[in-house]
DNA sequence: ATTTTATTGCAACACTGTTGCATTATTTGA
DNA sequence: TCAAATAATGCAACAGTGTTGCAATAAAAT
């Protein structure tokens, strides 16, 4: 199951790469030029996931965010511990800071961080 | 607006209560001995997370979970802002220890906190 | 008992994300 | 360079979660 290149994906990836925001299906859609169908748009961000060149996260409104991973992150999943924002007025998600001391009990085994904080930005409290 | 008591909130309400894991719809309906319209449930719960007698949790799956709150965390947001566990193999979320020291940059406003990990718990794990 | 109106149940919908399958296009290797 | 193998795409259809509209029901208030 080797990957091949296309321009799809190029778009997609190079998309993520330039917003400093998380960006959902939706927003993905919307910033592309030439449009790309909803299915194709979620099986590659699934394999950028699986691939570890972006990251997933999971808003409080139950939808799936995708973020460019920083370098080297790659499968480490430390350092896909930080903290989401999600701002309720401009609906943007964007990763903040560094890794936060969230400890599981004795026994638990994490296999996924989906720290997501929503509230307004300080851009739109600013207005 | 006032509430009134009826037998469907009161069933459910007990439910949450009795259970010491976060309960999704799905869930509660499978608890349920009369059964019970999925749009009442729904509007149920959505009045309790309002009346701040139950919080609601998104979790890593998109789906959302409610738990009874403890006693007087009635709109109290420093309360929810506890760690919630989702076990990918038994598929239960609970509610796990005191607040973390999330912080959020200056200017920023927290409206609600959903800090979701998922993973093994440890029964799945010693089995 | 009667009125008021909150709650319920049904049908229908909106939305997000996925699967199946035929078609297209990238690789690979002769 | 051309042909075969197969990854990626697009369309249609589906599954699941959660919501809205509306008529029927039932709790509370008079």
């Amino acid at each position: 199951m080797s990957r091949r290149n296309t321009k799809t994906q190029e778009a997609v990836l190079t998309l993520l790469r330039e917003e400093q925001y998380a960006m959902s299906h939706e927003g993905i859609t919307a910033k592309l030029e030439e449009p790309i169908d909803r299915v194709t748009i979620y099986r590659i961000l699934n394999r950028f996931v699986e691939d570890g060149l972006v990251h997933r996260i999971v808003a409080d409104d139950g939808r799936q965010y995708f973020a460019s991973c920083a370098k080297n992150c790659a499968h480490d999943l430390a350092a896909h511990n930080h903290l989401h924002f999600r701002c309720t007025s401009c609906d943007r998600v964007e990763c903040l800071q560094g890794p936060l001391g969230v400890e599981l009990p004795a026994g638990y085994r994490a296999d996924n961080y989906n720290i997501a904080v929503s509230g307004s930005c300080k851009e739109c409290r600013e207005e």
